[in-house]
DNA sequence: TATCTATTTAGATGCCCATCGAAGGAGATG
DNA sequence: CATCTCCTTCGATGGGCATCTAAATAGATA
């Protein structure tokens, strides 16, 4: 119903919107690649790499398979096939046209609480604290499991207190929780 | 053939990287839209949408159609639908890599002529011993300046004849020496 | 002509992020 | 154990870009 859906196809856009992490693509849909063969391909330090294929691994297009101390990474075809397919069909605009008209009210209080992407306050009251925490499980991908330090990051970018708004976010059985890993509810 | 290609990808995703630019899409995808009407629907001010509805339409994804002053802006679905079938394919995949690795036959001779990392024998065919010997060189970073001996651990990670291949690689003009100081060409 | 309105252009600002160096694991080897 | 190698995490920095205000353009109205 709300949808905020948009905010994971931006974030897939973006993930594809850089040269860098294009070419490694490439590269791993070859053969699997280690992050030292990736680098001096590229011209890039290690660290950089690793920012790149974290990044890619949070889209579920690479998978990992150590060997050693080598990490050898490689593109999962399908999963590019199916982001491919899904990537911008008319569905998608449609559900980013229901986020735009959807609810006024919600989108009030969104408009009274944030300051951008930054949240001001948690909202005292319970329908418009629901409102802000809908907001916030929205930017959890279905299907991905997040360690606490990624989840804390992740509220982090929009209020100081994330251990807060992560209970909340229990609380309200918006994220879900078993042995230190969080998932988005349904 | 090598590829520019590639910066058109990356200028495509990010047109498409934007949650603005996507809601613009949604609602221009329903009926044609006028500048103000964007600037209200997403609480934007008018030069921000102008901005926008430029990268748009440089993307081939938008037209435009001027009634008095106002300006109408409507999405072109088959530019949408090519864009999504093009996108992403294995062949924009593979020109990708042909601008990253070079020449497929390139890629070849490497493979035929190292194990991993180690290179099994120095080409006897200039051609093939340029290949080796350019990616020799990428491991020199440019800019810096190395002493002999360092140069022979370089290239010793790779072949134990280094003194040959060091004297190759100022010969292709690959790498450069002054005082008994080297470092990468260009 | 002057004026009003819708849009675009120009210039400035602030945030996001690609990249890097340094430090911190972690497996292998001896 | 110590040490080496490979990778990841952390913190900092610089460049690009979304957004704004102010000014310029252009059509409509009178």
């Amino acid at each position: 119903m709300t949808g905020p859906e948009i905010e994971l196809m931006v974030n897939a856009f973006k993930a594809l919107a850089d040269a860098s992490r294009l070419r490694m693509l490439g590269l791993m849909a070859e053969r699997e690649r280690s992050v030292e063969e990736l680098s001096s391909l590229l011209d890039l330090k290690g660290p950089t790499v690793s920012h790149h294929l974290a990044r890619l691994k949070g889209l579920g297009l690479i998978s990992m398979r150590a060997e050693g101390n080598t990490h050898l990474y490689r593109l999962d075809g399908d999963a590019l096939h199916a982001l491919n397919r899904d990537l911008l069909t008319p569905d998608k605009l449609a559900a980013v046209t229901a986020d735009v008209s959807g609810e006024a009210w919600e989108r009030k209080v969104l408009r009274d609480f944030f300051d951008g992407e930054r949240l001001k306050e948690i909202p005292a009251s319970r329908k418009k604290r629901e409102v802000v925490l809908r907001w916030l499980a929205s930017h959890f991908q279905p299907g991905l499991r997040y360690p606490e330090k990624e989840v804390n990051v992740i509220i982090g970018r929009h209020h100081p207190d994330f251990a807060t708004l992560r209970r909340e976010l229990i609380g309200a059985e918006l994220l879900r929780r078993e042995a230190g890993v969080y998932w988005r509810a349904e």
